[in-house]
DNA sequence: TCAACAATTTTTCTCGAGATTTTTAAACTC
DNA sequence: GAGTTTAAAAATCTCGAGAAAAATTGTTGA
């Protein structure tokens, strides 16, 4: 069985200018430092990134892979618009196939699968508990993704994993976005927690349960948020 | 409702020459006239598709949106592999998500859903009936696309339709690859008639029943061609 | 005051040439 | 003869400049 965490994980670094601006580009866009629909103008940003043209164009030509940017026409390239009810469909996607590959995952995860997710629990438990400071909310992000990876890694289907890699980066981007200075409710600890016992007990249904409403509940606390304060930017 | 089907389907014509290589690899790539694995030299192609190199590189990258090319650091691109297994895959993850976006869309469509559906029925049926010459089958491929797209079009989630789209392509190709001199089995059009028969009459555990059946049978038929003549490329 | 038109400016799109890197081939040593 | 090292060839990757299109600004006329 190929679990293969290091390899979507741990990517192994650049080779090439393209790839290096597609990351730069990438994270600037997902944690908001690119701001929705803003306008990608490439003569301007050739020089923050260091590059030539062609390279940045190729570089946000693949990041239209990840529905990150949008390009039309003649017109240039667009950071991707943000909507709740895009982020209400991105969810509910997410749910449907999250929850498949989970089940398949259980049913199939050998004793490798047990051992790194256990793992992946611990780290996210450590950086749990210290995540007082900002700055550890970078390591934060990070395990958690590593942890929804690896509760799916043992699910056979490449292309499930494939979708929802573009899922859960799309969902990451609207969690920053409305969650920039809150800090992270305690009881998310307690959900991966109940995920993990569930997964091990290789119990399907109810680790999909908790699962579903995890995503779910994500969404609800940014629906909320948003019905607050709906002078926020609001892109079709 | 926004059923738009003129959106996806009758594509707004190329407005750029990066738009336009791009629809010409992806036919050739699906076509099969650029063959599974083949390595896509830039020096080379940009003469065949008449564009300079770095059109044709934006291109490509445009064409890993698609998973119809791979990339990997610095040694260029190639056509994607293909294989029985990656068919597999393909197929199940169809079957799930195109049975879920049916269900929604029976259970959201409204009348101009019916009628888009009945007329897309009906074209492919004519193309169903006359498609002797191979002539006709370039029109069967379309007509079979519109007809799926249009099952689904009431479906409200984008991303579904998205990642939908992808696969269908991804099928497409395997299909072409395998049925190149074959003629389209007769009982085909009796799978179709059976499927609209059953989203008209909104009974979506039936529609969802056929669908699947419908999916998978092509994915069987190309198992037993492969199972007969294990001589052909079988890339990783 | 507003709308339509035209000139300017900006930006996108496109191409060809140069610098690295990979691949291929040959020569050499053990 | 097999494997390693070295040199040539090919391909990829990268950049800056020129042509086409879009957006902006200013002007004119009702």
């Amino acid at each position: 069985m190929n679990i293969s965490v290091s390899a979507e994980t741990l990517a192994p670094e650049p080779k090439t200018l393209v790839e290096s601006a597609y990351r730069a580009l990438r994270r600037d866009i997902i944690e908001g430092r690119l701001a929705p629909g803003e306008k990608l103008r490439v003569e301007h940003l050739k020089d923050n990134y260091g590059v030539g043209a062609g390279t940045l164009r190729e570089a946000l030509s693949l990041l239209i892979s990840d529905a990150l940017v949008v390009s039309q026409g003649q017109r240039g390239f667009r950071v991707a618009p943000v909507s709740l009810k895009d982020f209400e469909d991105i969810t509910q996607t997410r749910v449907m196939l999250e929850c498949n590959a989970l089940r398949q995952s259980i049913a199939m995860g050998d004793d490798a699968w047990e051992a790194s997710l256990l793992a992946a629990f611990h780290r996210l438990a450590k950086a749990e508990e210290k995540r007082i400071g900002s700055e550890d909310r970078e390591e934060w992000e990070e395990r958690n993704r590593i942890f929804h990876e690896v509760l799916i890694a043992a699910c056979p289907s490449r292309w499930l994993k494939h979708f929802l890699s573009i899922l859960y980066q799309q969902a990451e981007r609207y969690r920053r976005m409305s969650l920039y200075l809150q800090p992270i409710p305690r009881d998310i600890h307690v959900e991966h927690e109940a995920l993990l016992h569930a997964a091990m007990n290789r119990d399907a249904d109810k680790a999909a349960d908790i699962l579903s409403e995890h995503i779910r509940l994500t969404f609800r606390s940014i629906q909320a948020i948003q019905a607050e304060q709906p002078n926020e930017k609001r892109q079709a």
